[in-house]
RNA sequence: GGACGCGUAGCUCAGUUGGUUAGAGCACUACGUUGACAUCGUAGGGGUCACUGGUUCGAGUCCAGUCGCGUCCA
């Protein structure tokens, strides 16, 4: 025992203790992983963030989620890896970079390429930084040791090994074909950069002549300025209109070119006249058509988006501007024909916010179909990755079906330089279209590829333009890792366990990385695929930059404390994957949602602070675990509870359910452990110091606050591991790496009825042993009773044995309750015993689900308690572990839940009527409870304590029924126990009845409900057995209930 | 136009295969500083489960339709 008691001061100061921990972490690299430690890894490579500032909400809402899983499963003992990291974001970053250069005067075109780079590496550096800095003070418990950045040497490596490969694979070609051009950036876009807008535009109808002057057709367009590279118009085949014109030429307006009147399935004859202009040059469609017909293409714009020498009289001006220009232009040559509202949709640049053009480029693209079929296959038999939740899959899978060519070079300097060069001394120095090039590893070797094919004269030229971001990014999982190399981090941590991201990247990055890992590596690069929702602002809006509503999750962390913030945010998590919506004042800059986090981390402090002060300055490890034995009942119940909560963490835990297991840890703590159990053991805790029940409610306290600690620690690291340091007095240890608690571990018993023996019993370990001997004859007895648990699918027969085997019970603890000389006893246990019989029937037997649970149980309880037994071992109750199996923690009430209900509900309605009556809270009342049932009446005995205690009740007094009563006496019920509190002094006799009746009303209505329910014939004979009985078992309390309450409102009238 | 999600208390949301007259947190009302905690405690009020039909002994839950909101894709 240490000579001071720990103490925890009264409030909890986020702020201090999150800096100490993580530099705590951080030192002792408590997170690095191992490959060679062994053991079933569990690996998360976390998204990394864009290197453009600093983290938003919606970072820390996936950080907390990754951290919870990596914390709960390096808990658990698995060789656990979370690999943290950036991205160089090509466009957003350079995007950044122009705007500060612009601002100082500058371009990146006078400073140059090699300036620039560095400049960017050192925004790299500053941001990179900031961003981790940030995660560190989430309480990522990562690996920081293995961060990496997407253009850290090794993963440079591992894109132009990935580029080299593919390239010889024949899965990378350069071509000139339409891409979406962004002229504010001037670079290629990816079709996901592109974001279709709703615009009320305007459909213009123009008049081109045909050649032969028969006349003219009528075209109508959004875009009046592509018609100056216009190279036909088209028709559908089976456009009756129009068939003599098929073959015809017209003339081009403005321009004069003759161009064909042709016929396109493609065409929609219900679109404005049913004859279209055709554009090869500058719209998707045509482009196909241009193809299919061998029509010219002709570009009439620039990359700055100014139209240029084959627009003729247009050369120069801004495509919008020729616009008007055009239009005005044919309105005066009369070939305008009519202009009419339209809305239609707009293509705009993520990035540049700006119409995208579609144009004519050659660009570096890689082949989709087979990378992707590749992963569909994955998808498709193995069911690989497994999405959670489910619905995304098929998101997924619909884009994989979809995917058309990856279009992957950017006009960019930021990022990953190509790596091909041009032999441009094969086309006089300069790079074209018909440049032969070399896909190389380095200069080095391309050189000497070139030298060998073109001869000693040779010049290379590198490719100027870099990747497209999202390429690095879809080899983050195994570049991380070590890949191209076969590294032993990638041997033990690939494929890694989950992803955890947001659905709005599925397209963008999670089908990325499962094709190129699945062509890479020949595996899908992890198994499951975590996908939440996003963080929405106070108004249901979703969060950015652009809206402005962003919320800082810094400036919240630093007023409720990081654990607060992270365990709002998984909190709010539910099964479905829905959005968040995180209650937020903007003028205040508070969180009411947080601020209840805090709340909570507040009570979880001062509950650990009384319990540390009630301790003696003992560790949990020095009091050691109670003896099963000398528990009470709330020691026993709250052991229960606590092994409950316990299984139905780690299952929410491990099916996903985040949201579940927090808010099932914040009901437990603060609705169990600190409502109930702390309270009731607090006048335990005054007794003498020898006191057993003093030391025993001390272990019980001890215990499952340590436990709740290491539930807990997952979701809130940094508090849980200040109050265990201050509970166990560790200095070297740390929570995070303790082993996460498990359900079973408590040695309790498995039901209730050895304990209420044991209340009346003067002899208990007699009674303990004699109760073992039982236990084992039952096992012993009928092997059959075991095996007709699984085979036999009648549960009459079943049931039949039970029964048997609780005559035998029965017959043994008749003869126990002899020497005891204690009468009541068998009786007592008569109806405790049919009870339990009747409850255990039910449970048990009944469904053919939970009969496999009994087998199991009953398998496992044999085990233990029988090995003992001919082991030879002292059968001390001490030594006995009565392991719960997990699959009883159901929302299945054991009879120990049922019975602390019942004094929970007592001690409620007597503080209800002591509200009514406006009690004082200090003054005692007495008490009289009455209730037919001689289990209930016990039950209450065992409660005594607590009822006064909690009650306020002073004499407490319970009956089987009522004397004849004397004065006034304010009443109520709960099951069917009547609570009576007399008083002498002013009641508010309306109030009362008030309340009565209300009861009464509330009641009636059940009872009715429930005898209309009951006396329909096809309810009785349809419904299931185990309802039935549901029924008229809450139809007996009622009616009771009913009978309690009309007979008190009789004696008030 | 196609796909998906959502609609439950004033607000934010739970509600597992249909089974008592639907729960939590915040907010609200009353009382209360008793040696863990006022960042608290005790008690209380508050819901036609968007609407309409259907299936069923029984529907917040399943089916069909309607309305409203949101997201993605075209």
């Amino acid at each position: 025992m240490t000579a001071t008691t720990p103490s925890l001061p009264s409030q909890y100061h986020p702020s201090t203790t999150e800096a100490k921990w993580q530099k705590f972490w951080e030192e002792r690299q408590v997170f690095q992983a191992d490959p060679s430690q062994g053991g079933k890894p569990y690996s998360i490579v976390i998204p990394p963030p864009n290197v453009t500032g600093s983290l938003h909400m919606g970072h820390a809402f996936n950080t907390a989620l990754i951290d919870v899983l990596v914390r709960y499963y390096r808990m658990r003992g698995y060789n656990t890896l979370c690999l943290p990291g950036t991205d160089h974001a090509s466009i957003a970053v350079q995007a950044i970079l122009d705007k500060q250069l612009q601002a100082e005067g500058t371009s990146r075109y006078e400073i140059g390429r090699e300036q620039f780079l560095e400049r960017a590496m050192q925004w790299k550096t500053e941001s990179g930084g900031q961003i981790l800095n940030q995660l560190q003070r989430l309480g990522l418990s990562a690996d920081w040791s293995r961060e990496r950045f997407t253009m850290d040497e090794g993963l440079s490596e591992a894109v132009r090994s990935a580029f080299v490969q593919l390239y010889e694979q024949g899965l990378i070609y350069r071509g000139k074909y339409l891409v979406n051009w962004c002229p504010a950036t001037q670079s290629a876009l990816s079709d996901l950069e592109v974001e279709n807008k709703e615009e009320a535009g305007k459909l213009w109808q123009f008049r081109y002549p045909f050649t032969d002057g028969s006349g003219a057709v009528e075209v109508a367009t959004t875009r009046p300025e592509t018609m100056l590279g216009d190279t036909a118009v088209a028709v559908n085949p089976q456009d009756e209109r129009y068939q003599d014109l098929i073959g015809k030429t017209l003339r081009l307006p403005l321009i004069g070119r003759e161009i064909p009147v042709i016929s396109d399935e493609m065409v929609d004859a219900s679109f404005g006249t049913g004859c279209v202009k055709v554009t090869p040059a500058h719209d998707p469609n045509d482009f196909e058509m241009g193809q299919r017909h061998q029509l010219p293409f002709v570009n009439i714009i620039n990359l700055d988006g100014a139209l240029n020498e084959n627009a003729g009289q247009f050369a120069g001006e801004d495509r919008f501007v020729a616009r008007e220009n055009v239009v005005q232009q044919l309105q005066e040559e009369g070939l305008l024909v009519k202009v009419e509202d339209y809305g239609h949709t707009v293509p705009y640049s993520d990035r540049g916010k700006v119409p995208v053009e579609p144009l004519l480029s050659t660009q570096w693209f890689l082949k989709i179909r087979p990378i992707a079929d590749r992963a569909l296959a994955f998808l498709d038999q193995e069911n690989s990755p497994l999405f959670v939740p489910e619905r995304w899959k098929k998101v997924y899978r619909d884009w994989l079906v979809k995917l058309k060519d990856w279009c992957i070079s950017r006009q960019l300097w930021w990022g990953h330089q190509i790596p091909a060069w041009y032999v441009v001394s094969e086309t006089g120095g300069e790079i074209t279209d018909e440049t032969p090039f070399i896909v190389a590893h380095s200069e080095a070797e391309a050189q000497e590829t070139a030298l060998t094919q073109y001869g000693k004269n040779v010049k290379v030229e590198r490719e100027a333009d870099a990747l497209d971001t999202w390429f690095s990014s879809g080899l983050w999982p195994f570049s991380t890792l070590g890949w191209s190399q076969q590294t032993a981090d990638l041997e033990t941590y690939y494929p890694t366990s989950t992803l955890v991201t947001g659905f709005d990247i599925i397209f963008f990055w999670v089908a990325r990385m499962t094709m190129l890992g699945g062509h890479f590596t020949g595996e899908m690069p992890f198994q499951d695929v975590y996908i939440h929702g996003l963080v929405r602002d106070e108004n249901g809006k979703k969060m950015s930059k652009s809206a402005g509503n962003g919320i800082d999750p810094l400036l919240l962390m630093d007023k409720y404390g990081t654990d607060a913030l992270r365990y709002t945010l998984v909190k709010e998590v539910t099964g479905a994957g829905q959005d968040i919506s995180l209650e937020y004042n903007r003028e205040t800059d508070e969180s009411a949602s947080v601020e209840a986090s805090r709340n909570f981390a507040n009570k979880l402090w001062n509950a650990a602070r009384f319990v540390i002060m009630n301790l003696d300055g003992q560790t949990p490890q020095q009091l050691g675990q109670p003896a099963t034995d000398e528990l009470e009942l709330a020691d026993r119940w709250i052991l229960l509870r606590f092994q409950k909560v316990t299984q139905q963490t780690r299952n929410n835990i491990e099916a996903y359910g985040l949201g579940e297991a927090a808010q099932g840890l914040y009901d437990f703590i603060w609705g169990e452990f600190c409502d109930w159990y702390i309270e009731l053991v607090k006048s335990r805790l005054n007794e003498d110091r020898n006191s057993t029940s003093r030391q025993v409610a001390q272990q019980t306290l001890a215990y499952v606050l340590e436990g709740i600690l290491k539930l807990l620690h997952p979701f809130m690291p940094h508090i849980t591991e200040e109050i265990w340091h201050t509970l166990t007095q560790e200095t070297e240890a740390t929570l995070a790496l303790q082993s996460y608690p498990e359900a079973g571990a408590v040695p309790i018993e498995p039901e209730n009825r050895i304990s209420v023996l044991a209340l009346h019993t003067s002899d208990q370990s007699q009674t303990q042993r004699i109760l073992k001997q039982v236990v084992r004859v039952l096992f012993e007895l009928p092997e059959g009773v075991n095996k007709s648990f699984g085979n036999n699918r009648q549960p009459l027969r079943v049931a039949g044995w039970l029964l048997l085997a609780i005559v035998i019970v029965e017959v043994v603890l008749a003869a126990l309750s002899g020497i005891n000389n204690l009468p009541i006893l068998s009786p007592a246990f008569q109806l405790v015993g049919f009870g339990y019989t009747v409850w255990f029937i039910y449970r048990y037997l009944l469904r053919p689900g939970t009969r496999q649970e009994l087998r199991e149980a009953t398998q496992q309880l044999k085990e233990q308690v029988v090995g003992q037994v001919e082991s030879g071992n002292e059968l001390g109750v001490r030594s006995s572990e009565f392991r719960i199996p997990s699959s009883q923690f159901t929302t299945t009430k054991t009879p120990l839940e049922e019975q602390f209900d019942l004094i929970i509900g007592t001690i409620r309605t007597i503080r209800n009527l002591r509200a009514e009556a406006d009690v004082k809270p200090g003054a005692k009342v007495p008490v009289i409870l009455q209730s037919e049932s001689k289990p209930e009446r016990q039950i209450l005995e065992e409660g005594y304590s607590y009822i006064q205690d909690l009650g306020k009740v002073e004499p407490l007094t319970i009956v089987p029924t009522l004397k004849e009563e004397t004065g006034e006496v304010i009443a109520g019920v709960t099951g069917t126990v009547q609570v009576l509190i007399p008083l002498t002094g002013i009641v508010d006799i309306d109030a009362l009845r008030a309340k009565l009746e209300k009861n009464l009303n509330k009641v009636e209505g059940e009872v009715n409900s429930l005898t209309a329910r009951l006396d329909n014939p096809n309810f009785v004979n349809k419904a299931p057995a185990e309802v039935v009985q549901g029924a008229r078992d809450a139809l007996a309390e009622a009616q009771k209930q009913q009978s309690i309450l009309q007979q008190r409102l009789t004696r008030l009238q």
